[in-house]
DNA sequence: GGGAGATGATTAACATGTTAAGTTCTTTTC
DNA sequence: GAAAAGAACTTAACATGTTAATCATCTCCC
């Protein structure tokens, strides 16, 4: 019934009242969500700066880099390649196109779909941005060493595969137990 | 006439129209932030189903977590452990308290410090969630293999470390070529 | 070829992330 | 010992995450 603590251990033992709380889980500062959460904070820590010196949110910039690998793209397309819900795109897509960032149209086969594109003042944006973000980039690289950092990038990958093809934990039935 | 795309590299050669696209970046889909959250992600479908079936989000349920794991504790330090800023957790814990899953007193040396606990109510709830989410974590474990999971928490609190002490990329010298 | 169902996109509603202001209490400083 | 500076929240305001509902179009099938 240990007492524990925190992320660096230090921490006076406490030893009161209260239901005695029984043996719990997993290290939580430990466990794999919050560790993904915290790497990926602290990468984006060094990012937003100079991305909100461009008036840009971290998801505008998605947006903006994925746009500026392809010619034109379908909207659906366009979340899966910047791993955004469709409402939130939405959302952003209304903003960047009332900036003038972007440029949309309907599909000419499909009236549903809706084609997006940059616009040359969107690249221009990029291009203001990309040197200090790439410098940034670099300079993580160099801290955190090329080869881990690809080995890194091969881990996450694996996991997000390995997981892709699990059960969605329905739950149905793990909850039996109360 | 598409033009695309994909996560996997394969780029077509573009050479039309605008002012010709720069040789752009990194892949975008291989940036680490975005490997970052792709990860995430993976990992917190997972867990989400279950936690919604009790009624719980996932950052109220990293509160629950966290307060399970102390006897009491103050605001500003749960945010730490539980790696949320100061409004959301002001919010959450509103929110829980309204449920009467914790309960909140004022510090007795300073009053403008809040000391949170979990109620017994709060402590039913985490006892009835652990089993699935348990399951679900041995699950993950199992797949991706204990060592490698091991070996990937090392490398992301490694990073995590590295960026703490890097420059806050303040951006202003960065930026000097427009 | 017209209606049921599927699909693409948006809107709605609520929760959180993020930065800036505001409140209240505490500590410093003169 | 009171005004000023700091600290610990909290609120505010806006952007995004998340799920559900809605709208428009399209496909399929009878």
């Amino acid at each position: 019934m240990v007492r524990k603590r925190s992320l660096d251990g230090s921490r006076p033992g406490q030893t009161e009242a209260g239901p005695s709380r029984r043996a719990p889980m997993r290290e939580f500062s430990r466990s794999l969500p919050m560790s993904l959460l915290r790497a990926r904070e602290a990468v984006m820590r060094q990012f937003r700066p100079s991305l909100r010196n461009h008036g840009l949110t971290e998801q505008q910039w998605r947006i903006l880099r994925a746009l500026s690998s392809v010619d034109e793209i379908e909207v659906t397309e366009l979340a899966r390649l910047a791993f955004l819900l469709g409402p939130s795109l939405s959302r952003i897509l209304r903003d960047l196109e009332a900036r003038q960032l972007i440029e949309r149209k309907a599909a000419e086969t499909d009236l549903r779909r809706a084609v997006v594109s940059i616009s040359a003042k969107g690249l221009k944006l990029i291009e203001a941005v990309a040197p200090t973000s790439e410098a940034i980039y670099a300079a993580i690289t160099k801290r955190f060493g090329a080869r881990r950092l690809a080995e890194l990038q091969e881990m996450l990958t694996a996991l997000e595969g390995d997981l892709s093809d699990m059960a969605s934990g329905d739950d149905a039935e793990l909850d039996a137990n109360e």
